[in-house]
RNA sequence: GGGCAAGUGGUGGAAUGGUAUACACGAAGGACUUAAAAUCCUUUGGUCGAAAGGCCUUGAGGGUUCAACUCCCUCCUUGCCCACCA
């Protein structure tokens, strides 16, 4: 019988079962063996699996497996980021409590994991919800504000008047809330950071060292890092003792600063404007931008906003008293929350001046336009240049003049040569419920006390109210809040703001080497034996934070010398999405495709083989039914195969004919193809066409029957084939294998199979002839043969010679087996 | 505005300086069958031609080379990410 679907659910579940009851992916550290950590990125448990998640996991699938069959001690485990908002949507919307509805979610997902067949070690299953989890958040949050890497923080926060509480900024949707779709406002709120920018010059540093990882999540990484170079130069207000330090990349046009420009939140705005004329307008400008949507105000809107704040600044380079504005495109949290405005050469700067009627001047001269003037000006001129109207720099190249300037500056003291980061701190606080409770105490005699690192963990406490309503659930529990400080016993609060979830994916990959680790966060040495992450696998959409906070922590455990590690993944695969008819699996587009259903009708084998097949791991895959089907048929090729052609003969030796050696030289190479289609960067998709190139030749090569000699080199194709198959459909394999009468208990670890090089050495090759560049002939020459052989095969074809014939050849060029040029 | 990818048959894709279109899907024709499904065989980049064969073809244009999908320059298009970042 060929492989049938009554065959999937029997086969898939009997080897899901075998798996399952020998534990044979259980992982555990072995100094004498190479070992290789491979690892997706963990699901938040929503419900059941998603082909997102299908083609995720698949792949690393198959790399783990691959490894396995090549002799690595393979780590693959799975986990579930678990912590997070829908569950207590869910809790609003059903009553539910966000914990029950995890956990069945969790089940559900699992059981959808364990359908699709993969090798995790389920030993070490994982959920960051679990207190014997996020209990060790909460000791590297204590760790860290011990170094004053954890700090509290008054500064402006996303905030929604309806739903009470902050925002995350993607929770921030065109400015709106995501739930209520009410406006977001800017609010000052006291917060809890990390300090991650304590490591930006490693972080940025340390990417060059990530040579295996795609170039793009490099350069966003750089980009988000945003190290810029340039220089602080120090405005003396008149009148008042203050000084206003400007960031700038471009010192060289200082002799052009004709305003300056504070941000509406900048601390010296009320100060300066006080008591002038101006005082109100100004009062009225930043309250209407507290009242924006940072989102909105930072939507690069065309026009600038902005008022005179009645002041004046003193350009310390000639002596200038030119107008401070404040202005909506100046943001505080950049820079210094101040720029030197040069509207001849900064194209905001101009759209400002030419509204607000402000002062301009040329101080670079415009190679194209040797006689512009401000009046003639339609843009900004920000390319390079000669200075002018800049006193004893007048003549310099302004790329010189920057540094000359900046040294001048810093020579004078009027200002400083300086480095600007777009990296912030990360703010962590959450009014949320379903997260890790910050271990913080309020004291009024103590003032802000850490929770004792025996006391952990700080529990979630079951019976907190959740109505999305009233800011944070837990300050509404009692019993939560109310707690004795542990320094001096009095009545004292508790933090009752949770912690981001990012916070717990940013070291899930360190737990898994010792999951069940009661005593620590993770035992040194298993961590020291398995990390770093050999091959990491997720989507590209977690670029920048995930994978920025990951190699943070990954930092900051290293310096408290719990791991060598200075990066976590050493290999990133970013997978692509899941497409159907062009647009992207979702729910609400209502294109999705249920994995469930797929595996019912063709079986986990072919869906896997499928979405390996159709495309490269990283790019786009069209969703395909079609094509489904027709790796469902190529299964069933081999099966066919197995059953009714594999004889299970003894060896039987002998001369090879032209059609073994044939069959032999394509079992080789096939080998090679798969081997190097791995090796290369995991290009699924070749290696399965190599394998199928090896069926095309299994199903060629008709010996005649009762030929043992030839039934046993058939046998052996067939094996190579089944093995070579392997990783990517397991269950078929496992079924396979034993179906040949093999008495090892699992193909899973059987050797990955080797190629003789010598088998691949033909005595003869198929080269190509070109006249001028144009293929003319094709002929079968023998291997290795040089001009003096080549020549007069090649000139005696009749193709050649009707392009030759008559013309002087000029030359004759060989590129040994391959092809011979001739250019007359 | 900045950055990063990518552009190849009807479709997914292969080929990283050496015979473009491997492998698969789809399509057409055929075998088997009462019939269908399944399976198997043949054909399948375009164009001219009865054929032999010619010409064209990897987004467009140029360049380097005996030889370019591949390297260089200019441009176009699409996708993704970032963005009033001073």
């Amino acid at each position: 019988m060929p492989y049938t679907s009554n065959d999937i659910k029997r086969v898939e579940e009997k080897w899901q079962k075998y798996w399952s009851e020998k534990k044979i992916f259980r992982s555990a550290m072995d100094a004498g063996k190479q070992k290789y950590y491979v690892l997706e990125m963990f699901p938040y448990p929503s419900g059941k699996i998603h082909m997102g998640h299908v083609r995720n996991y698949t792949i690393a699938d198959v790399i783990a497996r691959y490894k396995m069959m090549n002799g690595f001690n393979v780590l693959h485990p799975m986990g579930y980021d678990a912590f997070g908002q829908p569950a207590e949507n869910a809790a609003i919307k059903r009553g539910v409590s966000p914990s029950d509805w995890t956990y069945k979610c969790i089940d559900d997902m699992r059981e959808g994991l364990k359908r699709m067949g993969f090798s995790y070690d389920w030993g070490r299953e994982l959920a960051t919800c679990d207190a014997s989890y996020y209990k060790w958040n909460q000791w590297i949050f204590l760790k860290m504000f011990e170094r004053g890497l954890a700090y509290k923080k008054s500064s402006s926060v996303n905030w929604c008047p309806s739903c009470e509480t902050t925002l995350a900024n993607e929770e921030v949707i065109n400015g709106q809330c995501w739930r209520c779709k009410n406006e977001v406002v800017q609010k000052d709120l006291d917060q809890w950071y990390l300090k991650i920018t304590h490591y930006s010059e490693s972080l940025l540093e340390d990417l060059k060292k990530l040579n295996n990882w795609p170039s793009r999540v490099i350069a966003m990484q750089e980009n988000w890092i945003g190290k810029s170079y340039g220089c602080d130069i120090y405005f003396k207000i008149k009148n008042h003792n203050d000084t206003i330090t400007v960031f700038t990349t471009r010192p060289d046009t200082i002799f052009g600063a004709t305003y300056v420009t504070l941000a509406p939140e900048h601390p010296l705005v009320k100060k300066i404007s006080k008591g002038t004329p101006h005082e109100k307008s100004v009062l009225a400008f930043i309250e209407k931008a507290a009242n924006t949507a940072k989102s909105l105000r930072m939507s690069g809107e065309e026009r600038k906003e902005g008022v005179f704040t009645g002041a004046y600044a003193v350009n310390p380079v000639n002596g200038e008293e030119i107008p401070v504005w404040i202005g909506d495109y100046v943001l505080m949290e950049y820079g210094t929350g101040a720029i030197m405005a040069v509207p001849t050469h900064d194209q905001r700067d101009f759209e400002f001046a030419r509204q607000h009627k402000l002062l301009m001047r040329v101080v670079i001269k415009d190679p194209a336009n040797p006689n512009a003037t401000p009046d003639t000006m339609a843009k900004a001129f920000e390319d390079a240049g000669v200075l002018v109207n800049s006193k004893q720099f007048d003549g310099t190249s302004n790329e010189e003049a920057k540094k000359k300037i900046s040294d001048w500056m810093t020579a004078q003291k009027i200002g400083k040569g300086s480095v600007h980061w777009r990296l912030r701190d990360w703010l962590i606080s959450r009014q949320r419920y379903w997260g890790t409770p910050i271990p913080m105490i309020y004291c009024k005699t103590c003032g802000v006390v850490p929770v004792p690192e025996n006391h952990l963990p700080v529990e979630l406490p079951k019976n907190a109210p959740i109505t999305g309503e009233g800011g944070s659930p837990l300050a509404k529990v009692k019993e939560f809040v109310n707690v004795k400080c542990p320094k001096c016993g009095k009545d004292a609060r508790r933090e009752t703001d949770t912690m981001a979830t990012f916070f717990d994916s940013s070291w899930y990959f360190l737990r898994y080497t010792s999951a069940h680790n009661s005593k620590e966060i993770f035992d040194v040495k298993e961590a020291a034996y398995w990390m770093p992450v050999n091959q990491y696998i997720g989507g590209i959409e977690h670029a920048i934070l995930h994978l920025l906070y990951s190699r943070f922590f990954t930092k900051f455990l290293k310096d408290l010398k719990l791991i060598s590690a200075s990066e976590p993944f050493d290999r990133l695969l970013t997978q692509g999405m899941v497409l159907k008819d062009g647009e992207v699996m979702s729910k609400s587009k209502g294109n999705v495709v249920d994995p469930d259903e797929v595996i019912g009708k063709f079986g986990a084998d072919t869906l896997r083989m499928f979405i390996l097949f159709a495309a490269p791991p990283e790019d786009q895959l069209e969703w395909n039914p079609a094509g489904l089907e027709g790796n469902w048929r190529f299964v069933n090729r081999v099966w066919n195969a197995v059953e009714f052609r594999y004889t299970r003969g003894a060896a039987a030796q002998g001369p090879m004919d032209e059609q073994d050696k044939k069959l032999e030289l394509e079992r080789n190479a096939a080998i090679k193809r798969v081997t190097e289609s791995m090796e290369g960067g995991f290009k699924f998709n070749t290696a399965i066409s190599g394998i199928m190139v090896l069926m095309n030749a299994i199903d060629k090569y008709q010996p005649n029957p009762g030929d043992a000699r030839k039934a046993a080199l058939l046998d052996k194709a067939i094996e190579t084939t089944v093995l070579l198959l392997a990783p990517f459909i397991p269950h078929v394999a496992e079924e396979l294998w034993q179906m040949m009468g093999k008495k090892d208990a699992s193909v899973a670890f059987i050797a990955w199979p080797q190629f003789d090089e010598a088998a691949l050495v033909t005595d003869t090759v198929r080269i190509a002839a070109q006249v001028n560049g144009k293929v003319r002939g094709e002929f079968v020459v023998p291997r290795d043969a040089d001009e003096a052989v080549l020549r007069p095969i090649v000139l005696a074809d009749e193709g050649v010679q009707r392009h030759v014939a008559g013309k002087e050849i000029k030359k004759f060029i060989v590129v040994k087996n391959k092809l011979v040029s001739i250019v007359v």
